[in-house]
DNA sequence: CAGAATTAAATGCGTTTGCAAATATCCCGG
DNA sequence: CCGGGATATTTGCAAACGCATTTAATTCTG
């Protein structure tokens, strides 16, 4: 019955198999991995879109907001309304570019920084699990395939 | 600056570095990977929720509500509407399960498997694109990896 | 075998999301 | 150096989401 139906040529669902096809893995993967740390972090007040700006910004100095929710996965509106909250929270400052009125660059502030290394160890604990039992090479190779399909996929330079 | 603080022998995200760091990785893949599929599905009328429960039905018979919530990676409540609208549609059926009448099971219609089969190509260009210029035994590996953590996470045994 | 505890699915409800439009600024060609 | 088009961010709004609760049925326990 499947069979008849791929006249074209393109392998079905159905022949590789769920358990076989990468992009459901990865999505089965970081459902839980993100379903998880936003339990742990709900009781600080980070949502997801929040907890990805601070990390992102623990590490990126002042970016551009266009450019902190490419890096931070989050829809810019989205975003927008996750800096106001952040803001007010005193975790992180909105300035205007020198260059250009129309950008806002965004800074972590101290009190932000000290949030993000509290809940850190909840995502590294939650890394630590996901890795569980995977040898240091096998981590690397894996690593390295991500990098390329990043780069694969990928719209803006960053 | 960085450094002082991780007194506690924990690697900071700062030392990993965002690009290295294998959840980061995974979520900006996935997050465009499923923009750009819902792009393409939002004309069809089916959203990221639809096509998930269409997808993973097209593969396994019958499951139980609760069951396809985890296949499908979908809130159970979000998938109860999700099948409200693709019953109403034509797309699947739902059945009281004949040994447990508090249980549900869901079966995809001969239109959902085609509505199904028109999407999968996307899915398929999607899936494509993304493992551009990647070997075959690389590919591999990196599917092995990836079912090795999922084990690690999943809660359930399916 | 009665009642408590558990499990499956649906639903109420406040919050969040994302698209599209609005606003403000900048850049480029003529 | 003026006006049209591009770019950065915010905001309006309707739809979607997720938590907690409800309803219904099953299973466990004393």
């Amino acid at each position: 019955m499947t069979d008849q139906r791929r006249i074209a040529g393109l392998p079905g669902l159905g022949e590789i198999g769920l358990g076989n096809f990468a992009p459901y893995l990865m999505n089965r993967i970081m459902g839980r991995y993100n379903a998880s740390l936003r339990a742990d972090l709900a009781g600080l007040g980070l949502s997801t879109p929040k907890m990805r700006a601070l990390a992102v910004l623990s590490v990126i100095d002042a970016p551009l907001i266009r450019e902190l929710a490419v890096y931070a996965v989050v829809e810019q509106s989205t975003l927008s309304r996750a800096l106001d909250q952040l803001a007010g929270e005193g975790l992180i400052q909105r300035e205007t570019d020198a260059g250009d009125s129309r950008a806002t660059r965004v800074h972590i502030t101290e009190t932000g920084r000290a949030a993000f290394e509290a809940m850190w160890p909840k995502m590294a604990a939650a890394y630590a699990r996901m890795f569980q039992g995977i040898p240091e090479d096998e981590r690397r190779a894996f690593v390295a395939t991500l990098q390329t399909m990043l780069g694969n996929i990928r719209k803006h330079d960053f």
